[in-house]
DNA sequence: AAATCAAAAATTGTCGACAATCTAACTTGA
DNA sequence: TCAAGTTAGATTGTCGACAATTTTTGATTT
């Protein structure tokens, strides 16, 4: 029982996907385990064919690595792939944010003025809880990243690259984390963007970033250490 | 007969996929053309199973487009989704050029050196020919990579988007470009990793690019004007 | 008791066949 | 003649079974 909703695909093979990276993301597949075929294959109800292009498709996606005539892993998250994730997450959000600044119009910037107010009344409301912007249309860095206008860019981000960052952020307890920092550091983003400041756009994402990577390194060798 | 080289991978469903993608960026199977299975199986002598796998690989590195039921397309090239991808490589290698101006050491410098002369002796003999980099030892820009250090960097530039990176390059007849321009701007970035110079390996890097990407456009809009 | 080798079990890779869906040709009616 | 509906053909999606490889188990030797 790893998914309670489960929206029919056009396709198996699909359907398995994403019940499998949803599974790996949430961490009910645990980190570093073996992909049996046959068990998965028997646990949703399918026959060993989709499964294994379900597999390959995560192997795409950098959630499992796959080794011939071995079988899948798990990946196992660890400081060192996850700075190097985010090194390339702030190039790309960087190039995003940059592209945003010189493409945006003024509604969708009032439009995410309006986002960041539900935000701060969220803070304040809950006591600095964290505001849990699932991906959704809530999220502010996918609203940037979308409005780019770059398909590509926003292909990669969003589609392929994501998955291993929500894994990241879910996995470590990052009450670390500074809520209110991370608003005012998105305000003054959006900022930059509605005055078509293309440098500095991307100049305050990728800082914004790089800050969120080392809270996360931070968070990740306290659990490193708790754990031992 | 596509490949007169086939080396063995370990298993078929590899093989398909590194021949698949071979035929794709050369450009024996056209763009935009159907991926039939059944041919495609009879003309490789293996069955629908792994050839299905290849192809979800190959949907993966973005080469083909697949809708549910109906199967696999080879990409169209075009320009608008050509000055995407080279924006998005703008920002990684511009990354790259940074993190390797960072590390990297005396000797893979002075490696590089050498290699920018070899260049630089061959357009001298053979009347600015362009030089065939293709994504061997020899190509600079995957040296700059590799320099990096950053293994997820490395991976995404060199395994996922650079298929369709060559596949631009090489469909486009680009009698345009100017290979000894290219190679000073080389050794300008060079001499800024040299130097340590992070901001200036990236900024360089990046016009590098971008300047490469209008060439490519122009080439573009050429041979579209030709072909009509 | 530890290490090496051999046999058995399990898992992955591949295949051919059937079911579901789409595409194209044909018929029918206005 | 054209449009819509229907049927035939072809293609994709899925399945179960077999072959190839790996992993585990157990026996044998030092």
């Amino acid at each position: 029982m790893t998914n309670l909703i489960s929206i029919k695909s056009a396709t198996l093979s699909e359907d398995i996907a994403q019940q499998l990276t949803s599974a790996i993301v949430q961490g009910h597949i645990p980190q570093g385990s073996k992909i049996s075929e046959p068990e998965l294959a028997k646990q949703y109800g399918v026959s060993r064919g989709p499964l294994r292009e379900a597999i390959v498709k995560l192997e795409g996606l950098g959630l499992v690595t796959r080794t011939a005539n071995v079988g899948a892993r798990v990946i196992e998250l660890n400081i060192q792939d996850m700075l190097d994730t985010f090194t390339m997450r702030e190039a790309l959000e960087g190039m995003a944010a940059r592209l945003a600044a010189i493409t945006m119009h003024a509604n969708e910037v009032r439009s995410l003025y309006a986002l960041l107010d539900k935000h701060q009344a969220y803070l304040d409301d809950n006591q600095d809880e964290h505001y849990v912007q699932q991906g959704g249309n809530d999220d502010f860095h996918l609203r940037i990243i979308h409005a780019s206008g770059n398909a590509k860019l926003i292909r990669l981000l969003t589609e392929e690259l994501y998955a291993v960052i929500r894994m990241y952020r879910r996995h470590t307890a990052d009450q670390r984390s500074d809520p209110r920092q991370a608003l005012r550091e998105h305000r003054a983003i959006l900022d930059a963007i509605a005055n078509h400041e293309g440098d500095l756009a991307e100049l305050l994402m990728r800082r914004h970033i790089s800050r969120a990577s080392q809270l996360l390194k931070q968070a990740m060798e306290q659990t490193a250490l708790a754990s031992h």
